[in-house]
RNA sequence: CGCGGAGUAGAGCAGUCCGGUAGCUCGUCGGGCUCAUAACCCGAAGGUCACAGGUUCAAAUCCUGUCUCCGCAACCA
């Protein structure tokens, strides 16, 4: 049996189309996954959308729709945008999924009857034009700023989480295991605000679009109990147990650094009371600005993923996101950064790379796969194995950036190779052999770079790999497959042109690059 | 005294946990090669690592203090 690793990511709130930063956190997820299937291990990868609540509910009225419909235009558009950037998971949930659904109350039924949530009254200040309940520091003059009004003081019956029962074990757990709350400098901050977190309302009284809390039908209950509880639900608790109890406890859970505390003190509450395992890991990943700002609607700098990927091509916009971005910390985005990226990269380093060795090939072999001649080719050998293991250590630990920092590193070394071996000189002296081992051993190196940089570029790799030629398909590639040798001589390779053609200035530039 | 992030070459960043010749990409300048997507290879210039103290044989890295910038209301990962 292969190990399992069980991934998930936070599921989005359909109250809007998915944009760059929806994006950044699939990609990410979506490339640990691919690189732990090439590893051999039983993968799952669980994704989906969040689609409840007040936002939804508001969102929908100003339609004049119901809230199923306006979430029925909205997920949608989620699934395709990962299906066109090539987001490959096992399962997309939504929490009106029945099962979903069922599970949740079930769950809420039972930490009620434990007395893990308790009835409690909730204050404060509501403001009806709003329909929301208003903090003092949201307030003009004490009114309301979009209404001119005073709010009014309110309270509620609520449901209502008892953190305070488990936060001793909460603490213990996360002192404990260094590799609970990633990255490391989250740790401290969640340890901090253990401390004073309150015990929260998990239920909404005004908010008719969720899930009924079971024997209360005037509340819903709220997306801590709804949400969270979708990284178990949608691996079967509740409704398939072998299945869930095959892949829990997850091995990481990916989300936006701003919601690490609800993940990592409410989370493990819900967990804790349910008699269910904690998570591996957690880790909070940082935001997409947009150059220097933050990506906000009302900036109206929001990037949509669709448009980059139908322009440039997924791989681009994954590449370019998982390279600059620092996993872990904030990074941004722009045009100019992203194309010189992508052409440096994708096109002038690693797609060049194929196209010259391929097109040697052609001229000298017919295109043909030439024999290995171990001396000559031992130095990219020994690249390769160095590269693989390095690539290896850095992705445990989820340094995405360094991760393909190395490979790239070993495609440096392929393009110096070739210079530095002139197979052109090779050729007219008539060094047939030689020669022949210098594009073997490019070629190879860059059969073992195309596996590995797949996770990451999964459509690019798959150009490289119709090109480079080899039978079996590139999705069965495994950790073996990364021996040298793997390439055999005298097949036929197959080249078709670039893989990644650069980005031309043609638009922009149009008017001023001239001379 | 609210919380948190950040200040490193012209630009964008890594390195800071586990002190020891300051690194990457792009850009600039010079050279090479000619197989290739005006690409590739080599070399050079360019940094008081925000500032001030301290610890140390040695500090971008550890400690103390100061300054500056950015998030923490909403849309929102």
């Amino acid at each position: 049996m292969p190990r399992t690793f069980y991934i998930t990511t936070a599921i989005d709130y359909t109250n809007a189309p998915p944009h760059i930063g929806h994006a950044y956190e699939k990609i990410a997820a979506d490339a640990i996954a691919r690189w732990h299937r090439m590893l051999g291990e039983d993968v799952f990868f669980l994704t989906g959308v969040d689609e409840h609540g007040v936002k939804i509910e508001k969102a929908a009225a100003a339609e004049g729709i119901s809230p199923q419909e306006f979430v029925g235009r909205i997920s949608p558009q989620f699934i395709s945008t990962w299906a066109k950037l090539g987001v490959k998971y096992d399962r997309f949930i939504r929490t009106t999924d029945d099962h979903h659904e069922k599970a949740v109350q079930q769950a809420f039924s039972r930490l009620l009857a434990q007395g893990d949530i308790y009835k409690a009254k909730y204050e404060g200040l509501y403001c009806a034009g709003c329909e929301e309940f208003k903090n003092e520091r949201d307030l003009v003059d004490g009114k309301c700023p979009q209404h001119g009004a005073p709010p009014q003081p309110f309270s509620e019956e609520n449901y209502v989480l008892a953190i305070a029962k488990y936060k001793d074990r909460i603490r213990a757990h996360i002192e404990a295991n260094p590799d609970f709350v990633q990255p490391e400098s989250r740790r401290n901050e969640i340890l901090n605000l253990l401390e004073t977190f309150p015990d929260v309302s998990v239920s909404r009284q005004k908010v008719k679009w969720g899930i009924p809390v079971p024997g209360d039908e005037s509340q819903v209950i709220y997306v801590w109990i709804d949400a969270l509880l979708n990284y178990v639900t949608g691996i079967g608790w509740g409704s398939d147990e072998a299945m869930f109890a095959k892949y829990w406890p997850a091995n990481c859970q990916l989300i936006g650094k701003d919601i690490t505390k609800f993940h990592c003190i409410i989370w493990p509450t819900v967990l804790l009371a349910l008699d269910i395992p904690l998570p591996r890991q957690v880790y909070g990943h940082g935001w997409v600005n947009i150059g220097e700002q933050k990506m906000s609607k009302s900036l109206g700098n929001v990037i949509e993923p669709n448009a980059i990927a139908d322009q440039f091509g997924a791989d681009a916009l994954r590449y370019y996101l998982l390279r600059e971005i620092t996993f872990g910390k904030d990074g941004s985005y722009t045009f100019d950064n992203f194309k010189l990226r992508v052409n440096a990269d994708l096109a002038n380093n690693l797609g060049n790379a194929l196209n010259r060795t391929l097109g040697m090939l052609e001229k000298n072999f017919q295109g043909a796969v030439p024999a290995d001649v171990p001396g000559v080719t031992a130095e990219l050998r020994d690249r390769v194995v160095e590269t693989r293991a390095t690539a290896a250590v850095h992705m445990e630990k989820l340094e995405i950036q360094e991760t393909l920092e190395t490979l790239w590193g070993l495609i440096d070394a392929v393009n110096k190779y070739i210079d530095t071996q002139a197979p052109w000189a090779l050729a007219k002296a008539g060094e047939t052999e030689k020669l022949g081992g210098v594009l073997y051993g490019v070629l190879e190196a860059l059969r073992v770079v195309t596996i590995l940089v797949s996770p990451f570029i999964p459509h690019l790799a798959e150009k490289l790999w119709e090109q480079i030629a080899v039978p079996e398909a590139l999705a069965d590639q495994r950790w073996e497959a990364l021996e040298w040798g793997g390439l055999v001589a005298g097949q036929q390779t197959n080249k078709t042109g670039p893989v990644y053609p650069r980005i031309e200035d043609e638009l922009a530039e149009a008017g001023t690059k001239k001379k």
